[in-house]
DNA sequence: CTCCGCCAATAATCTAGATTAAGAATTAAG
DNA sequence: CTTAATTCTTAATCTAGATTATTGGCGGAG
C-alpha cells in the first residue's frame, strides 16, 4: 500500500492509532516527478513538506556564478522541503527536483498545522525529525570547517554508503564541495592507495 | 526576577498559565560560569540544554591539528547544547565554555522529558526553536559551500550585528572558517574600499 | 550505424586563503 | 607604573583545490 513506508517512517517515533493513522493518511497527496522535473524552484513559496517513497529528490541553490550547491538529497523514506520558505511563508532560495522519476507524498502546511491541532503528537514526531535533521546539519557545518575535501569525501561515503554508488559523482562533489574534476582526483588516489 | 528572560522567550511561540510557568520555573537550575571555564567538553555526556541570562558561551570543537571550529555563539536569550549528546546519551565531541563571566539556567534532560508529558505545549515550543536552528545551520551551510571569506563575513557582519563589535576578531574567524590573519586582512581592504 | 549528450579521467595553470614570522597595540595583573 | 599575556596587523611565501581544456566511453535517438 501507497502509505506503508510513511506510516512505518512515523511510528518509529510515535504511536497511532488506527484512527489517527487514517486521518493522517487523508491528508497526503501522491505526486509523481519525472527525472529532472522541479518541485519547487528559487523565488517560488514552498506549501508542502514531501515525503519520498520512490526515486530520490534533492534540494539545492545556483550561485551568481551559476553553480549548483546541493543542501540535500532525499532518497525513499526521506523528508524534504524549503524549510525557510514553508516556515515564514516567503519565497525561498531553494530548488527542489528529482534526479530520477520519482513517487512522492505531499503535506501542505495547512494540513500540517491541522494535524498539530487534532493530533499533538505529531507536535513530537516532528521535534524529533527536525532535532535529528539539527544534529546532521551542524555536523556538516564543523565538517565544512575542519575536515580536508578527502576527508569530506570519505565521511560521505560512511554516512551514506547507499548513495554512494547510486549518485553520478558530480552530484557527490556538489554535496562535499568541491569540483567533479578534483573528487576524480581525489578518488583515483584513494584507489591507489589501497 | 532571575526567570523573566527565559520565560518571555517561551512566550514567543506559546502560552503559559501561571501553573504551567511556575511548573516549568521550578525545573531550572541556575549556573554560572566564569571566563573560560567550560560548561561541558569534549567526550563528555551532555545532560542539559542551556539558556542563556547573562554573559556569552561559545560551542566548538577542536581538529587533530588543535585549531578550534566555532559552531555556536549562545549571547543572552539564546539555548545552546551539544545535541547530539543530548539526544543519543552518548559522548559528544562539542566543547561548550564561557567568553566572559555568565549565568545560565540549565534545564535537565530528564526534566525535559517530564515537562513534554505534563506540559505538552512545550513540544511545540521545542519545536519551533528546532525548527529555527535548522533553518539557520542549513543557511550556514549553504553560506559555506556558495560564498566567498568576505561574503561570509559580510553575512556575519548582517546576521549579527551586535556580535560585531562585541566578540573578539579571532573568535569571528573561527566562526566564518578563516584565520585571524586573513580576517584583519579583509577588513583592511572592506575599510579601505568605502 | 552514427551522431550527440552525459559522464569520467587526466593534466596544466591559476588563485583564494593558509602558514609563518615579526612587530604594534590592548588588556590584565602584580 | 611595569611586565606579561593576548590580540591585531602587515607582509612574504606556500598549497589545496579551482579552472580550463582535452580525451575517451557509453547509452539513447534518429
Amino acid at each position: 500500500m501507497l502509505h506503508e513506508l510513511i506510516c512505518r517512517n512515523v511510528a518509529k517515533h510515535i504511536d497511532l492509532t488506527p484512527a489517527e493513522e487514517a486521518h493522517f493518511s487523508a491528508m497526503l497527496i501522491p505526486h509523481a516527478l519525472r527525472r529532472k522535473e522541479f518541485f519547487l524552484q528559487e523565488g517560488e513559496i514552498c506549501k508542502h513538506s514531501v515525503f519520498v517513497v520512490k526515486g530520490c529528490l534533492r534540494g539545492y541553490t545556483v550561485d551568481s556564478n551559476g553553480f549548483e550547491h546541493i543542501l540535500q538529497f532525499a532518497p525513499p523514506d526521506w523528508w524534504i522541503a524549503d524549510m525557510y520558505s514553508l516556515l515564514s511563508g516567503r519565497p525561498g532560495n531553494l530548488n527542489i527536483d528529482a534526479l530520477e522519476d520519482s513517487e512522492v507524498l505531499l503535506l501542505a502546511k495547512k494540513d500540517q498545522e491541522q494535524l498539530y491541532h487534532d493530533v499533538p503528537k505529531f507536535e513530537r514526531f516532528f521535534r524529533i525529525i527536525t532535532e535529528n535533521a539539527l544534529v546532521t546539519s551542524r555536523q556538516r557545518v564543523l565538517d565544512n570547517l575542519s575536515l580536508s575535501a578527502q576527508q569530506r569525501y570519505e565521511a560521505f561515503c560512511q554516512r551514506y554508503p547507499t548513495l554512494i554508488n547510486y549518485l553520478p559523482q558530480k552530484q557527490i562533489a556538489s554535496y562535499i564541495g568541491v569540483t567533479p574534476e578534483f573528487l576524480s582526483k581525489m578518488r583515483s588516489e584513494l584507489l591507489r592507495r589501497q
